[in-house]
RNA sequence: GCACCUGUAGCUUAAUUGGAUAGAGCACCUGACUACGGAUCAGGAGGUUAGGGGUUCGACUCCCUUCAGGUGCACCA
């Protein structure tokens, strides 16, 4: 039972027999005490002040001195403006050291038999992964971990978009000018391959757009007479009407990709347990249509188009089927949505997509929710900003990003580069280092990407690399490091017993305080869907201990007893790193 | 034009969801026991939280408004 609890129980209490009157828990508010002041936990005393009729100086201490008298841990308590700072008792701090946070499953919520899906990454195959599907990558393996964490069983899925025009794009460009080119071939990454064919289609398509605005048409009309265009819409044709040859080729450069795109899941350390294909789901949602028309949800026009009025929600009307009955985006995702629950029963699904799909799932949601589905209530949209270059907007086409496995290469490579600047790589095998200097590149992208907020914007500036030193991925494995170091030479292996309780140093409690707000961080996590929140306060973790690491010995402690304590503290905090890191999908180091 | 998102130190960002003097990191300046690992620690300087109004004991947070940036408003996905 936390301390806070306690707390909350007997200010319910004393308000009772202080003032006679019933408060409910939402008035009570309690916080950690400010650094500035005397005290660890903190109650709030305006929210009683109307109750009380008191000023909140005097409610404090009337409340302070109820609790000082009623809780055995609360030994001192002093009240600045409104604000009732309690002291609590050394050995209350200790025990939830020794029997709480070095326990084997803090911080793991026990199952709470709901499953979840997380739908992230997916990817289209007719180009390599890059900078934003990163941080989406990121994003929903670190929420999966967190919700994990919290107590559910989770579904990771991915869910490729493997046709369309786009696709045949590629496809076609190989077919014109690849002389029959291969990953083997060439040496290049399957991904990289077709995605190279992806920008050559856009270059050649430019050039015939060019040459017919040359020869007198207009912008518009070039663009859609292009003969490019007009074979890739062909062939789109071809794919959709099972043309043996064209999947035959898609087939191929398919396989190509998804072997490109493993390496780069296994590199980024990121899996699914199970992957849809658009091409099996696209034609889903007619029935949903059908379903929707029965319930007057949905309406025909003339034309045979089928539309949901949403305009009493605040939104427009939106087409769900087309007049010749084929397709639109939303309804394979109508499909899609019905699918995964009738694959999974699911109670929760998750879709880490960018914000420019906002509106997209905006309407998608509401509309399940109107035709009634049961589920339509666990659906939420993991919205995330976009990475942005100082130049502007990458864009495929163009083949302006930064490409993933660039980008991780670059990363190991500084972090090696580093490393060996420092020289601390001494008695390192060959494959040691190449798994540290992993670890260590990877550690300071993920941390980049993952300490802000999901839905804020990021600029990455290629130039100036990510940093080594301070708010970083690296400075906590370096605490990580630090602290391995210490209990290697004190041959530390497990909990060690106390003699007697130590008297606290005011950073021995800091930091056990902080140990213990773990749990609350990986519920606030997942409350919210943001591994910013652990990112934060993983580095507040790692920046007290090096504090404390700084001012008071752990080896050379005044005695022996002293000595276990703080070697017990130490390793406390190395496990809240490990597991907090974790569930970023960053690994951290023994030694580096 | 309409809708949604964002705006905090020079830069990158935090603020326990309405609580105390808005915290950090980078960069800049000054220091640290002949280092239990200096990828560290301590200190300095840097803020009208985009501007203005309102709500209340109390506002970066909620409401209104203006400004700036982004995104979305296809019978594309």
């Amino acid at each position: 039972m936390t301390i806070e609890y306690i707390i909350t129980e007997h200010i319910q209490r004393a308000v009772s027999e202080l003032y006679q009157t019933e408060i409910g828990i939402d008035n009570i508010v309690i916080q950690e005490t400010r650094k500035e002041f005397e005290g660890q936990v903190t109650v709030v005393t305006f929210p009683f002040t109307r109750i009380s009729k008191k000023t909140p100086e005097q409610t404090g201490v009337e409340l302070g001195e109820y609790l000082k008298e009623h809780i055995t841990e609360v030994v001192e308590f002093n009240v600045i403006k409104g604000f009732l700072n309690l002291s609590i008792a050394d050995s209350y701090w200790i025990d939830q050291l020794l029997n709480n946070v070095l326990s084997q499953g803090f911080g793991q919520f026990p199952s709470n038999g709901k499953r979840v899906m997380v739908e992230y990454s997916s990817p289209n195959t007719n180009k390599p992964l890059h900078l934003g599907h990163v941080r989406n990558n990121l994003l929903g393996y670190s929420v999966a971990a967190i919700l994990t964490a919290n107590g559910y069983e989770v579904i990771k899925v991915n869910l490729v978009n493997d046709r369309g025009i786009h696709i045949c794009k590629s496809m076609l460009a190989w077919q014109l000018f690849g002389n029959g080119e291969t990953p083997e071939s060439s040496g290049l990454k399957g991904d990289h391959l077709v995605g190279k064919y992806y920008v050559i289609f856009d270059q050649e398509y430019k050039k015939q757009i060019a040459d017919l605005i040359q020869a007198g048409e207009t912008e518009e009309n070039a663009k859609k007479n292009a003969v490019l265009i007009k074979m890739a819409q062909q062939m789109l044709l071809d794919w959709e009407a099972g043309n043996v040859e064209i999947m035959a080729l898609w087939s191929m450069m398919n396989t190509w990709v998804y072997a490109g795109f493993e390496q780069t899941y296994n590199m980024l350390g990121v899996d699914f347990a199970k992957y849809y294909y658009e091409s099996d789901t696209y034609l889903l949602g007619k029935d949903i249509i059908d379903e929707g028309l029965e319930k007057g949800v949905f309406f025909k026009k003339e034309d045979g188009s089928v539309w949901i009025d949403l305009t009493e929600d605040g939104l427009d009307l939106k087409l769900v089927l087309r007049a010749d009955g084929t397709s639109v985006y939303i309804t394979q995702d109508l499909g899609t949505a019905q699918l995964k629950f009738d694959d999974f029963n699911v109670d929760k699904s998750i879709y880490v997509v960018g914000n420019e799909q906002d509106y997209h799932f905006k309407v998608l949601f509401l509309i399940l929710q109107k035709l009634g589905k049961s589920w339509a209530d666990g659906l939420y949209h993991l919205s995330y900003g976009m990475v942005d270059l100082p130049s502007g907007k990458m864009k495929s086409r163009e083949g302006t990003v930064v490409d993933a496995d660039e980008l991780m290469d670059d990363m190991i490579r500084t972090a090696q580069e580093r490393t060996e600047e420092l020289g601390k790589v001494d008695g390192f095998s060959d494959d040691e280092k190449a798994d540290l200097y992993n670890m260590i590149g990877l550690g300071a992208l993920k941390f980049f990407l993952l300490k802000v907020e999901p839905k804020k914007r990021l600029l990455f500036d290629p130039n100036e690399s990510i940093d080594f030193q301070g708010h970083t991925g690296p400075f906590i494995q370096y605490t990580h490091a630090r602290i391995c170091s210490v209990l290697a030479k004190a041959n530390y292996s497990s909990k060690l017993t106390l003699s007697h309780s130590p008297e606290l140093t005011m950073l021995e409690k800091e930091l056990i305080v902080n140990l213990s707000k773990y749990p609350g961080f990986i519920a606030a996590a997942a409350k919210e869907y943001s591994p910013a929140h652990i990112a934060n306060y993983i580095f507040e973790l790692a920046k007290l201990f090096n504090k404390f690491y700084h001012e008071e010995s752990i080896l050379k402690a005044e005695d022996l007893n002293v000595k276990n304590f703080r070697l017990d503290l130490a390793a406390a905090t190395a496990s809240i790193i490990n597991k907090g890191m974790a569930l970023l999908g960053i690994r951290v180091p023994e030694r580096m």
